[in-house]
DNA sequence: TTCCACTCTGGATTCTACTCTGGATTCCGC
DNA sequence: GCGGAATCCAGAGTAGAATCCAGAGTGGAA
């Protein structure tokens, strides 16, 4: 079924957002997807701010977030009744997370870098590479020792 | 009972890298982390190479490696019998996914950023902020439907 | 030399996040 | 207006990752 006007079906939302249909119903039967408008015969339409919104959870789902997680963050945008307060505790949380995410992930890049370079220069990646990989670390992880359930 | 020269338990091993015990040693059943040596009693006996490798898989788990990828992180480590062009191959695969995930992060950095900034401000999150997080990216959600599954 | 926290094993269970099934209904091109 | 594709729903099933459990053994402090 093509889109029709702005709207469009849940078949046409997967193929956008590369969301499979099921996970898309499933999206909605626990919440973090709103119930879309029907059309008479009872299918759901989807207009381009639910592609935005399923992309972005998609996205958060490779970067690491759980369902939880994406359900916090969207709670800020949706919820109007939260105070100030609550919005800038919730996003700088999850700031300093994805602060973090984004420094591992660097590290990460660079010892990939260097191995696949020392690859094609000829040498013989003497690895303990990644064995030292986040070395550094340690004082983060003592810290976070308690956190961790 | 207390780290004894270079090594520790297990109870140690799980406070420093804040993973659960029952874990680790799931780790080792499916091996991604090596059977470590044991004391008279039985016990396993850790050392610092361990606690890196083991934070290692905690990290990247967080930031949405799947412990298959890992796996095959730590193989090109692991296996010193890898031709080079393997290894490169791995890692620039990686690095691909790595590099998409950093960019994403940054954005919601910055949308989260803006959000905490507004707050404070005084503005009322006037938001279809997130709503339009990943808007630009229509073209890339295209490309990967075919890959989704 | 006992006590209690810690660890062992192997198997069962739980949790999260989907994914599938199947029978009914709707849509739409021919 | 018919047939095949798309959608509906409820509920069961699955994969991956972790966690729990019971019963037995270990170790070190008092």
């Amino acid at each position: 079924m093509r889109p029709r006007g702005q709207e469009y079906t849940i078949g046409v939302l997967s193929q956008y957002s590369g969301v499979n249909i099921e996970t898309i119903r499933y999206y909605e039967k626990i919440g973090i997807m709103p119930s879309p408008p029907r059309s008479n015969g009872g299918y759901r339409l989807y207009r381009d701010s639910q592609l935005r919104r399923l992309s972005f959870i998609r996205r958060s789902r490779q970067l690491g977030f759980s369902l939880k997680d994406i359900r916090r963050l969207l709670g800020i945008v949706d919820d109007k009744s939260y105070t100030c307060a609550q919005v800038q505790q919730v996003a700088l949380e999850q700031l300093d997370t994805i602060r973090r995410k984004i420094i591992d992930l660097q590290k990460l890049e660079t010892v990939l870098n260097d191995m696949a370079a020392d690859c094609s220069g000829g040498l013989v990646p003497d690895c303990p590479v990644i064995d030292s990989l986040f070395e550094q670390n340690g004082d983060n992880d003592l810290i976070l020792t308690k956190e961790a359930k």
